[in-house]
DNA sequence: GATGAATGAGACTTCATTCAT
DNA sequence: GATGAATGAAGTCTCATTCAT
């Protein structure tokens, strides 16, 4: 996936850059857009990323790694509620730290293997810590794996439209998934 | 509002008919697309809706009527953790029902008055249905009046990136409510 | 050319000075914007005024007529540059003051026949008042009859280039008319 | 400003004579106009005029620039006064060869940068061609330089009202200008 | 590989005019 | 006669994508 040539591979790097500044600003992903601003013909970000969706993928990449290991680490953990619940905050900081993830989680349809695989990953680790949360009966029957992914996104959500700016962003989500948790514990 | 010419109001309601049919499909609403739809000139639509938003906050202004009728009725129940959960199960559900509904809400601009007229009066509704329950001591203070909308409107987005198609969305839409709302009791 | 009835009559004279305010704040003559304005509709405008020409020449018409008032009376003056001066020098106030006149003035072709009967009248005592002026020997021969609208209409717009506000134009365009007839004064 | 690619000079170059052509008839510039008579697609006269005036200023600017350099030779000019009258001369000549001219004289505000420049340094020489000519005596008081802009744009609107076709042009202006001439020499 | 010019569909909007009521 | 709703051509502009250089 990651080009050859030394240049190539620069270019690679600075078109990631350059998609993530426009991702936190919210302006919308447009391939033009970012060859201008990366200062690179449009053809080049086309032969890197074939479509908006495919860059905006590789932006979230990283978060979704990162999800991913924290997962994992979490299933090591000896509290299951502890652990459920803290990874249930991860994903929503990282969603509401980062708009890409919003999209990519809200999606069903990847175009990326990577994005797929990991959020496949990401869904089965939430769905251990939540099995396991269950079994020491901390958790309600109310929800099941499939809701986990969409209520992130809801809290995420719920965020955004009440936020005025990106600093209110955090505690405002952390306290709409502590009320959340509280419904979903016994 | 509704214009008085017989042919002209027939025009009004068609164009009405239309948009809520892309709503519901979740198309964005496009006036050209309205038109062509509907078999009308362009201008026909600009005529009776200066822009979509216009359109759209049309759309929804049945469903917020609707709303706010029954938060006041609301007010009136002797329970008043009933009657807040209650009006907050109606909000979802229309959310999850209508689509614009979640969109207008989730905008502080309105484009018509009427709009705002009803968001106000549904905010206020809710406002006092959740002092009324705190005051009981049957909220917890985690939320305040400001939290009301972003919720409803989280929910709804939850429900949406949930739900295959439109018959699973109330169920769901209730479970996920029903979770926050213990989160939420006492 | 004057409607019959009584209110057609009225609304006669509101279309116009509805199209006179129009003209004088420089917006462009739309016979929809005439209406709106005037409270009337459409129709009722394109009954009185077929089109934005007709509407503009029965604006100027007045101006016209007054301009060709002057004139006649000016035939009788004594002091053929005198008079052939003083008639320019309405002319020009007419078009600054106007800027209907100088629409009007500048096309060959009328859409009103009451508009070239008066735009002839007008270039007929021009032509008189230059003949009686060059008769006497006091205009040199660089100019003549056909030379007059034009120079007319182009000391009106060098004005409009050169102002600001309306409020200087008068005496810019005086300035500028001196300094023409001195050029054709012997 | 004259893009590098061999094709993309071609096009610059061929929408530039299109362009030359309306303003030459008379059409009033529109890129979609220019982009159909062209054979080009819209997009591509977008790329390379981003408005219809940035289309006409780049057209007028050839004149702009000749005009200049007529102006500078001009101040090494032994006569004041000749070298002012015949300024003017090219001036007037200029924009009644060139309808482009009129337009972009007659306005203050200018989308290139290169035009406002261009206008400034001819507005300058005028300044000073006037002054000179001034302290020489041979410049009555009536006009400053605010008016030399106004009175050539007038002069060739004049000449456009008056004549039937470009043929009579260039004769009318000068008989024009010669008369105003002569009313500001001493 | 890199470039960025070209493309043209399509969205948005305005407006002169017609014609049903 | 009066009304104003309807029309749709035409203008403006944007943007995703292709392809010649």
């Amino acid at each position: 996936m990651t080009p050859q040539r030394k240049d190539a591979a620069r270019n690679w790097e600075h078109i990631l850059t350059v998609a993530r500044e426009l991702v936190d600003e919210g302006t919308p992903l447009q391939l033009n857009d970012v060859a201008r601003r990366a200062g690179l013909g449009v053809g080049t970000v086309y032969r890197h990323f074939p479509t908006a969706e495919a860059l905006l993928e590789t932006v979230a990449t990283p978060c979704l790694e990162e999800l991913a290991g924290c997962g994992r680490k979490g299933l090591t953990d000896d509290d299951p509620w502890t652990a459920f619940a803290a990874f249930l905050t991860k994903v929503v900081e990282g969603q509401v730290t980062d708009p890409a993830l919003v999209k990519v989680s809200a999606t069903t349809h990847d175009v990326l293997p990577r994005t797929t695989e990991l959020k496949t990953q990401i869904m089965a680790i939430g769905t251990q810590l939540l099995a396991r949360a269950r079994d020491t009966g901390a958790v309600r029957p109310d929800v099941d794996d499939a809701d986990l992914v969409p209520l992130m996104c809801g809290i995420a959500y719920a965020t955004y439209v009440h936020s005025a700016g990106p600093a209110d962003r955090l505690p405002t989500a952390r306290r709409y998934l502590d009320t959340l948790l509280r419904g979903l514990h016994t």
